[in-house]
DNA sequence: TAGGCCATCTGGTCCT
DNA sequence: AGGACCAGATGGCCTA
């Protein structure tokens, strides 16, 4: 529970509030103030309501573009994040072996072996602790230390 | 029933 | 001053 000790300047007062000046005090927290306040805080709330609306908007648009495969349950918002994550890894892989070998044919080629033995690799040393991360680790082979090492 | 995920409220901080 | 952003608290819903 708060109170307006801050001087009744203003902002901080809410609905529910108790004054602890005592008597000079009748006047100025009118419920008028008191009003406001609340108006205020309803006002804030609704723009953080939006605001978490468009950040799940965001999230729904992502989902909508990441890899979920075999996954019929909707990711979480942390899932999507690492799956999102992960298919940048791979993409920007992908696209820096294309660079390097020069030719299409070239590319392919390697691809086409490397696609089906090793393309979902993992690293032997690493554990899949609470620690780890289950679902950048079961695609793609993403693994965060490589990701701060890259960048 | 516990644990995970989520939406909402709220107060604090930063920025314009 | 007001809005945007953030993090903590809380309560609801769902699933194993």
């Amino acid at each position: 529970m708060k109170t307006c000790q801050s001087s009744h300047s203003d902002s901080g007062v809410e609905s529910g509030v108790q004054c602890r000046s005592g008597a000079g005090c009748v006047g100025k927290c009118s419920s008028e103030r008191m009003e406001n306040a609340a108006k205020r805080r309803l006002a804030a709330n609704a723009r953080e309501r939006r605001r978490m609306q468009g950040l799940n908007t965001a999230f729904d648009r992502l989902r909508k573009v990441v890899p979920q495969w075999g996954q019929d349950k909707k990711l979480s918002k942390y899932e999507t994040l690492q799956m999102a994550l992960s298919y940048i890894m791979a993409l920007t892989r992908i696209l820096a072996e294309a660079e390097r070998y020069s030719t299409e044919r070239e590319w392919i080629s390697l691809h086409c072996e490397h696609f089906h033995a090793q393309s979902y690799h993992h690293y032997p040393g690493q554990k899949l602790g609470a620690d780890g991360d289950p679902y950048a680790q079961r695609v793609l082979g993403y693994h965060p230390e490589h990701f701060q090492a890259a960048s």
